[in-house]
DNA sequence: CTGAAAGCGCTAACAG
DNA sequence: CTGTTAGCGCTTTCAG
């Protein structure tokens, strides 16, 4: 692999002269003749400028770190996806960690990536925000997004409009008939969980629906605890339970919608179910679900300008995409029995 | 930051014998006392070296690339998943690109991964065979391991016993007594596409099933590929067409129910189906999918055991994980009708 | 047992 | 307009 030396020598200058026109350094002078030089002799020697050495002296790594917890839950497929475009477009690698595959990861994360000084930032996607060591990082001046989360204490994060995303859903059960509609929530302290609830809250008020308690459950964002929520729902909500539900997370509705089945209740015929979150595969389930897809990709996109933007040292803000979520109407959902 | 000068100085040693004790240096002879003075220093100062100034002086980077299709694909969780498990295992970062993602991915991968000098090896995982680059690389010198595809010109693969699993999910089917058994397959010119046809081909032969050309078809892995196979075999196998059919990719096998269902087959009772590759999701299908598990988290392990070596200097090898398939029988198949 | 010195490949301030 | 110089933070001979 050429060096910079070997352009210079060959090009018949200085190397500082050839770094300065190979980086295009804004203020250099550099006569026509001799620039073209030096091009070409870059182009001849196929050179690229080794990326650890200009790091160890610009103090940028061109690299984003990414956390995500598990790979193999679909909401996250988009997100990446979409940080991915965005990272590549900007000319960013990204060093990505999977929670779930490495033991106590954000200590590692902000050991390797961060202290060890190999990423100009970190996007942290669906962190649990209780993680003190995210809230160091940021303090420590390490430039950070939050994706799908807000938390105090750490600024600069993107979200989805959880609660609009939420409200599409349960108006499209209330606007089907149903009356008595249930919540499977997510079990987690974070505003996104929140939000979703409220959202459910302010249709249900809406249409002058009292909610009774025995609707809800909470449950962790994954198949089974959507089995466990809408088990207990059942249990709870005596003679006249929901005739429909709101879930707030794919798998879980994934999740619900199997329980169901399994104690005999025909989809949508006597129950209707809406997911939050959207993914190819939820055309295939038995039956298809209906779902509001949200703006995932962009989130992770945006994820990315920001992150960059706070890198160039642009404070970072708390930004929701505003994009609208999208009702995608399946199977899954009916007019209530009767 | 401290930098290994600032242990050094508070240690009241030269930068190098800081080193030297920091690295456990193999043939250090620092006494004891020495030692203990840097290792405090170091621990006081929460020191921890560059990894772009170790990098520059090393030519080593402690981190891999992975290059991959798609995140969507569900296959490709299982695998991603090892590789994560075994790079933090063995201290080892991982800078991904998502080809969907990024135009001309191979090209920015050994532009800016390889010929920057990021990255100590590549992974590339379902690459399409025909990629020059791809083979570039491995002529180049770099370190580079093939995940689920094997093609001459490079060494060093690891693939899963792609004809082992197609036969026991052939073998399924012919067991329920089915004898008109389709065959959707990959429309790729990779080895991978090749074993799993072998593999139905041999379990035809071995019950003594000639088989016919009308009911086989090709088309790439995905759900549109899926059904559009499905399609070209109903269209062409006449007034007996197969009972049931071998699915060589999870997302085809998607594409292929639904076309199944679309066009008024019921399934199991009408025709049996059976996909290669196995996910939770493919439980929550309708009917729920049965498939044959294949060790791809495995595969993925052993993918960066490989790379590693490589890197080290072993010759990498082409290696298929042995451990077996498995079936996992669920409601898409059952005996044929009669 | 430890220190001095050189240099990985690049950039950036300063001179000229 | 271009070259000289001095590092970034680390490792690694070579001396002593």
């Amino acid at each position: 692999m050429a060096n910079l030396k070997d352009v210079a020598r060959r090009a018949g200058v200085d190397p500082s002269t050839a770094s300065r026109v190979l980086r295009n350094d804004p203020n250099q002078q550099v006569r026509p003749e001799t620039r073209e030089r030096i091009l070409d002799a870059a182009r001849e020697l196929r050179y690229r400028p080794n990326a650890l050495a200009r790091g160890l002296r610009t103090r940028r790594t061109d690299t984003i770190g990414l956390v995500i917890p598990s790979l193999d839950n679909l909401g996250f497929a988009d997100v990446t996806h979409g940080i991915q475009a965005a990272a590549a477009a900007a000319r960013r690698m990204v060093m990505v960690i999977e929670a779930s595959a490495v033991p106590d990861a954000m200590q590692d994360v902000s050991e390797r990536l961060v202290a060890d000084g190999r990423v100009d930032g970190l996007i942290v996607a669906f962190a649990s925000v209780d993680d003190g060591l995210v809230a160091q990082l940021a303090e420590r001046g390490m430039p950070l997004v939050l994706v799908n989360r807000r938390t105090s204490g750490v600024h600069g994060s993107v979200v989805v409009d959880d609660e609009r995303g939420s409200r599409m859903a349960v108006e499209h059960l209330v606007g089907l008939g149903h009356r008595r509609v249930g919540f499977l929530g997510i079990d987690a302290d974070t505003d996104t969980a929140r939000r979703r609830l409220t959202g459910y809250g302010r249709a249900m008020t809406g249409a002058g629906i009292p909610i009774e308690p025995g609707w809800l459950a909470a449950a962790p964002p994954t198949e089974d605890g959507g089995r466990r929520a809408m088990r207990s729902v059942l249990a709870s909500a005596g003679a006249h339970p929901p005739t429909a539900y709101f879930v707030a997370s794919l798998m879980s509705a994934i999740g619900a919608l199997a329980e169901l089945r399994a104690t005999g209740r025909r989809v949508p015929e006597d129950v209707s179910i809406v997911a939050f979150n959207d993914h190819p595969f939820a055309a295939h389930t038995a039956p298809a679900l209906t779902t509001v897809r949200m703006p995932n990709s962009r989130m992770g996109e945006e994820a990315v300008r920001m992150l960059l933007d706070a890198v160039a040292g642009v404070p970072a803000r708390d930004q929701m995409i505003e994009d609208a979520p999208e009702l995608v109407v399946r199977a899954s959902t009916a007019p209530p029995a009767g």
